[in-house]
DNA sequence: AAAAAAAGTTAGACTAGCCTTACATTATTA
DNA sequence: TAATAATGTAAGGCTAGTCTAACTTTTTTT
């Protein structure tokens, strides 16, 4: 068991941008994370400067950005928990991709491992087996509201 | 639709440590509050003026502190997305009543009312309908762990 | 009812995360 | 290649939320 360097929702979410431009263009800039965290470039720069000192990104002022091994580990992992409980709001519950995006960027902050690994194997389950039961929740739900 | 007064994560945290006490004594004071947030009393009397200008409880220095009915609505919504939360936590996923407490606590500032809608609608039909769905996922997640 | 204890408040300090403005570096383009 | 544009950094300021320490008010005890 690693210790995992403490970090803030906040830098969580720079260590999350940072991993989507990688894995999209090989590097980040501060630019792009700026934009996607909708914050002035002045702001990223701090950002950087601590997750640098946390050991999660390779950085040097004005150079491009890269994740360590363990930056990367642990922005996949906040990836992961991303999808999962967006796949979970989506395709359960029936929530429409917006509001399920937005909810689960903040939920995701808050929820541990173990709880994540539940969530995939009980959507994975009911998403195998119990097609029918997805369609009548959906039913159930516009009943109530309707 | 009313429009909710903003505040913050934490201030939905007092407001809500209020509704508990308020519910189970007539009542709130400091000093529980302090208590139950784990923070010292100086901290409280700051979050008790916030509170109060937003409109959600009644506060006067030195006295006992009540909700509003804007605080006591607000308050239980809050204190209901816990303890949906909860409840899925413990009776679909299994998770320990302590963890999902403490996951409930910090998700019910990040979601909002129709996935907590969708959460209890989609968490009922499971335990009247599928509880045999239930077990089956217990197992089959303690295969994947094992 | 006076003293002691408990509870609450105030003021000042600190941190994280944001912003803005001015400046520095790098990249583009004329 | 020199000027311009784009990008990045640094410094200083702001707010929210926390703490501590000193002080005030209320409650309890003797």
């Amino acid at each position: 068991m690693k210790k995992k360097h403490s970090i803030s929702a906040s830098m969580e979410d720079y260590l999350e941008a940072i991993f989507f431009a990688v894995t999209r263009r090989g590097a980040a800039q501060a630019k792009d994370i700026a934009e996607s965290l909708n914050v002035k470039a002045g702001t990223v720069t701090g950002a950087l400067q601590n997750l640098q000192k946390a050991g999660y990104i390779n950085y040097a002022p004005y150079q491009l950005i890269t994740l360590t091994e363990e930056g990367m580990k642990r922005a996949s992992s906040i990836a992961h928990k991303h999808q999962v409980l967006k796949n979970f709001f989506t395709d359960i519950l029936g929530i429409g991709q917006d509001i399920a995006d937005k909810a689960a960027c903040r939920v995701e902050h808050n929820v541990g491992d173990e709880l994540v690994d539940r969530l995939v194997c009980f959507t994975e389950m009911i998403q195998s087996e119990s097609t029918d039961l997805i369609e009548k929740f959906k039913q159930e739900y516009d009943n109530i509201v309707a």
